[in-house]
DNA sequence: GCCGTTTTCGGCCCGACTGTTTTCAGTCG
């Protein structure tokens, strides 16, 4: 996958370029970089199917950046981008992370005291050299040794499971101020991206001045790094930077909009606007005369363009706001015909809720709860079923189950559905795929459980050939109902294994398996936009929390979030079946 | 450099905060 790859240097040109005070080209380089890696598929691939005309069909990827990604992929190496990088030392675009420093000071910074990297810019500003500058004064270089920890800090995104809880706590706080009289989380995290930059939280009130003085005075707040009238940031002690911005009333709806973004998809409405003769903004929509003629509602913003209401998940500029063009209302994807929907121009009906974990772990293997505690702990989330899977015999470090204490489980399980009311347990395993795509019990053991899951735990660096095809053969086993964490990827410890999709995809059609999104906040895996690839292609999604305790169950919104991302109706998710619906499908 | 139901040329989203300024540039989201 060289995505990012490519990505990263079209992001370090932009910074170059608008170094450089190069108009609009720092803009359209940026627009292709974020439309590039984001894209589910390997560039390599649509170049293969259909050469620059294929590129060129990517948003933001005009002739000349389909050139680029040509010469990329056929000699590693961009000839432009060589010569941009040549021109200025390297290591001063990394000063434009800085947050605070933008292309104008870097250069300046540059030209007078020969910073030349994020090392250089320490040094200068605690020997305070910088406040000697001419355009410098001593608040610069405070904000400049501010900037820098959070540089430090902020250099990995934070998983969603860890910034919802943080947001809402701030929520829950600033609600019990009299003055607020709306609040949200925006930004990603309401977009439900699994993993955030920020958190962003909008109130409505008229007194803005009381809740940002609030605010400031959480007692998570670590250091504030802005505050004026309607807006300040802060950042929080959990290591994240928070954002809170006050509108008025009237405007809360229009302000929800332009926060939740995304910035593409934001860009995309204000065209539409003009396209109108309207303006939007965070206020509101106006007319020519300054009339404000909608903004209270976010519904109201999308029906003033012409649009129906997006769900905040589906904002990325990816087909969405087409689709909202649409007269026709949303509606559920269809299983009979998967390759026509969602239909070009209708939204999907997302789903929203599920009626059992088909993901958990319990004291068999290393969950720290029993299978009793688990069962009763899903009942009162109002789950139908509950599938207890725990590691097999070869995951020694997690006290895999052996065989023999496998068969106790299947009785153990069997005299609990006996004795609960209003819940299901479903016993099952998460069962090693070994090397050779062969799994980790026989069959004989395999067809006596009621669910299947199978997963990689080991060798995960094979090539992509030979991984696809372990993955493949591992799938083709009658007895398996579910794939988990696909590509076994781990925030800040592991990337993706290298699979090829299309052909991971196919196998899981064919053979009826489902893929899994792992809700782990570290995981999050499968990753939405190969969801949304593999539900057009007819595959079938489960979202499983991978519980170790009953308080991982709670994880479950957060795979939710995913599978909406993805585009997914209730039809493509099995655990939103019915228990009978449920015991059907794992009969195969 | 990209893009087109006003355009193949001439646009390119919009507004807040900060600092060093007496009206604005730089930065951010």
């Amino acid at each position: 996958m060289k995505n990012p790859e490519i990505a990263a240097i079209f992001f370090e040109m932009a910074d170059i370029l608008e170094m450089k005070n190069v108009d609009w080209k720092p803009m359209a380089y940026r627009k292709a970089a974020r439309a590039i890696e984001s894209l589910s598929e390997d560039v390599e691939d649509i170049y293969n199917k259909g050469g620059l005309k294929e590129l060129e069909e990517i948003p933001g990827v005009g002739e000349k950046i389909a050139e680029k990604i040509e010469e990329f992929l056929k000699t590693g190496k961009v000839k432009g981008y060589e010569k941009l990088k040549k021109s200025l030392p390297s290591g001063l675009s990394a000063l434009l992370e800085v947050p605070g420093l933008g292309p104008k000071k870097a250069m300046a910074l540059y030209k007078k005291l020969k910073i030349k990297n994020v090392k250089d810019l320490e040094k200068a500003a605690l020997k305070h050299e910088i406040s000697k500058l001419p355009l410098f004064k001593e608040k610069t270089e405070e904000n400049i040794l501010k900037g820098l920890e959070i540089f430090k800090k902020g250099k990995e995104r934070m998983p969603l499971g860890f910034a919802l809880p943080i947001a809402e706590n701030i929520v829950e706080s600033l609600k019990k101020i009299k003055e607020v009289e709306k609040i949200s989380i925006a930004g990603s995290l309401r977009r439900m991206k699994d993993t955030v930059k920020d958190i962003d939280i909008l109130v409505a009130a008229e007194n803005s001045l009381k809740v940002i003085n609030a605010f400031v005075a959480l007692p998570n707040v670590k250091s504030v790094i802005a505050k004026g009238d309607t807006k300040s940031s802060v950042l929080l002690k959990e290591g994240v930077q928070c954002d809170l911005r006050v509108v008025p009333l009237k405007s809360f709806g229009s302000a929800m909009q332009y926060f939740t973004g995304s910035k593409d998809h934001n860009i995309e409405l204000r065209k539409i606007a003009i396209g109108k003769k309207l303006k939007l903004s965070e206020y509101g929509i106006f007319d020519l005369k300054e009339r404000q003629v909608a903004g209270k509602t976010e519904e109201e913003v999308y029906k003033k363009l012409g649009l129906r209401y997006i769900e905040p998940e589906l904002r990325e500029n990816t087909g969405e706001i087409d689709a909202a063009k649409s007269s026709k209302p949303a509606e559920f994807r269809d299983a009979g015909n998967p390759k026509d929907f969602p239909e070009k121009g209708k939204l999907p009906l997302l789903v929203s809720n599920v009626n059992g974990d088909l993901h958990c772990h319990s004291t068999y293997s290393d969950g720290a709860n029993t299978i009793e505690e688990m069962a009763l702990a899903a009942k009162k989330i109002g789950y139908s079923y509950i599938a207890i899977t725990d590691h097999s015999k070869s995951e020694k470090i997690a006290n895999g189950v052996s065989e023999e204490r496998l068969l106790k489980k299947i009785e153990e399980v069997k005299r609990l559905n006996k004795k609960l009311k209003g819940i299901r347990v479903l016993c099952g395993s998460e069962v090693n795929i070994l090397d050779d795509g062969s799994l980790d019990y026989s069959d004989d053991i395999l067809k006596k459980l009621d669910i299947v899951i199978i997963a990689v735990h080991s060798r995960f660096n094979m090539p992509k050939e030979k991984i696809t095809a372990r993955l493949v053969k591992s799938m083709q086993n009658p007895y398996v109902n579910i794939l988990a964490h696909p590509t076994t990827r781990h925030f800040g410890k592991r990337e993706e294994m290298n699979i090829d999709f299309d052909a991971l995809f196919k196998a899981a059609k064919e053979n009826n398996v489902a893929l899994e999104i792992d809700c782990y906040p570290e995981r999050m895996d499968l990753r939405d936009t190969l969801v949304r690839k593999a539900v057009e292609k007819g595959v079938k999604i489960s979202i499983g929390t991978d519980s170790h305790s009953v308080s991982d169950l709670q994880f479950m919104r957060l795979g939710v979030g995913i599978a909406r991302r993805g585009w997914c109706c209730k039809k493509d998710i099995v655990n939103s079946y019915s228990l009978k619906e449920m015991v059907k499908w794992l009969k195969k």
